[in-house]
DNA sequence: ACACTAGTTGCAAAGATTCTCAACTGGAAA
DNA sequence: TTTCCAGTTGAGAATCTTTGCAACTAGTGT
């Protein structure tokens, strides 16, 4: 056994006993029950850096448990959405890519030649749709916004 | 022949020397061709008041010619999305539902209880959106924002 | 009016998403 | 721990949406 497995131990702990309760706490206080194929996707959902679209989520699923079926997928991502715990992009007709949603709030800009997705934040547009709701009799539970756009010096 | 049919008649022309060429030109000038199957589609856009799914669409559209497809009601509704002529709601897992765009742009507040749409427009929001996207090097094309909210002043 | 070509169309097939329903299970209550 | 049942699941059918391709056509230029 080499010394560096020791370390993926502990920082496999320390997420088990950190991480991972925190939003099943949060689920199951807003009445969500954990099953194992929720507990599993979130963790996907959790550990990667990417958008994933239900397929990639679904293979990505199977090799932990490859009983987890493509329905189940689709409904836990729209029970997510949902409960605000992820954010849907559908990009140019193409399927819907998810995304957790980190604790801070934040926004897209959409880059409709690649597909690329920049994250960004604005409290002075936040503080805007508060202003504006409110004149409009209205709480805002959560919000979208999503900038397509192009870059302004690419190549013609 | 009948007195009222005359009236018909001119009311017939206005409309198609006033209101038809409008949105026509202007897709014109963005460099959308208008087929014959666009321009029933866009009639059938025009002319209604609910917000139809694409399927309802075609319907209405082989009524006045049968040799349209649902596909290419598919790709104009996403044509005409993309240029900001018509909005898309995907409400609660259905087919998306569409509704022509007033001419002047707006954005969304939904009410999350009743599934009411609610337009407004902000200047200085779409000020805003420039400014980062600016920033960030691009250009916008369009852009979409909802508000999910509920009213401030219901009985609980 | 005629020809030309890039953009559109209809169709059928593929891909994405939701639905139906009988079997299963999380977690509350005893 | 065991029971119990509302909520969840897997499988596949149904529905919704996009796509590939050969035929067609709007609009431009002649």
């Amino acid at each position: 056994m080499q010394l560096v497995s020791i370390w993926r131990i502990i920082a496999a702990m320390k997420h088990a006993l950190n991480h991972k309760p925190d939003y099943e706490k949060e689920l199951r206080k807003a009445g969500v029950r954990i099953t194992r194929p929720r507990r599993i996707i979130l963790d996907i959902l959790t550990s990667t850096e990417d958008h994933p679209d239900a397929m990639k989520i679904f293979h990505r699923a199977i090799e932990i448990d490859n009983s987890i079926s493509l329905s189940t997928v689709y409904r836990t991502m729209n029970l997510l959405e949902e409960l605000g715990a992820i954010h849907r992009h559908a990009f140019n007709g193409g399927p819907s890519r998810f995304e957790q949603a980190h604790g801070e709030h934040h926004d897209h800009l959409i880059d409709i030649d690649t597909g690329a997705v920049i994250e960004f934040k604005s409290d002075k547009i936040e503080k805007l749709q508060l202003e504006i709701a409110k004149s409009l009799g209205y709480d805002i539970v959560h919000h979208r916004l999503e900038l397509y756009g192009r870059k302004l010096d690419r190549p013609s």
